[in-house]
DNA sequence: GCCAACGTTGGC
DNA sequence: GCCAACGTTGGC
């Protein structure tokens, strides 16, 4: 079964328009455990991705992607001069987890946070919560289904 | 293993 | 720029 996840980037740092040019990214600089072990344990090949712009206003889903390929090392991790180094890690114990994504769909208009927070049908959803700063979450298929309703699939 | 200090996230 | 929420670190 396809599941269906959420990611978040700074659009000033990798936007939506970025990774449809690019036409796939890896996804490296997550180092936090909670979104590492999700890449790393349950993100499948052609999973659903809502793309979301963080720190912007307003906030907003911007895109749709999907996995195109599964957890392997973060090699970021191992590079002294990246910003998301870590001297922890190793080739023996990369610590760090990524995940290739790739466009999958485009939205008609972008879905903002005040629009998802006034709609009822999203209630629970993770992004949602008081206080969710996970920058890789999962999403239900329905809560996945009314996002894609009110963007409108291109 | 507790918890205070610190750093980061991210909406506002 | 502020600050609440949260995660990590490290002394004890």
């Amino acid at each position: 079964m396809v599941q269906h996840w959420l990611v978040k980037s700074e659009p000033h740092v990798y936007p939506w328009e970025q990774l449809v040019k690019d036409g796939q990214t890896h996804w490296d600089g997550v180092r936090n455990y909670q979104a590492r072990n999700t890449m790393r344990d349950d993100m499948k090949l052609d999973d659903i991705v809502l793309f979301y712009h963080s720190n912007t206003k307003p906030p907003h889903v911007a895109g749709i992607a999907k996995v195109c390929r599964e957890g392997y090392p973060d090699h970021t991790a191992q590079d002294p001069s990246s910003h998301y180094f870590d001297a922890k890690a190793s080739p023996e114990n990369p610590r760090w987890i990524m995940v290739d994504i790739a466009p999958h769909r485009a939205l008609l208009s972008m879905v903002t946070l005040p629009q998802m927070k006034a709609n009822s049908a999203l209630d629970g959803m993770p992004l949602l919560a008081k206080g969710s700063r996970l920058s890789v979450q999962p999403v239900s298929e329905e809560h996945y289904a009314e996002v894609c309703r009110m963007g409108g699939l291109a």
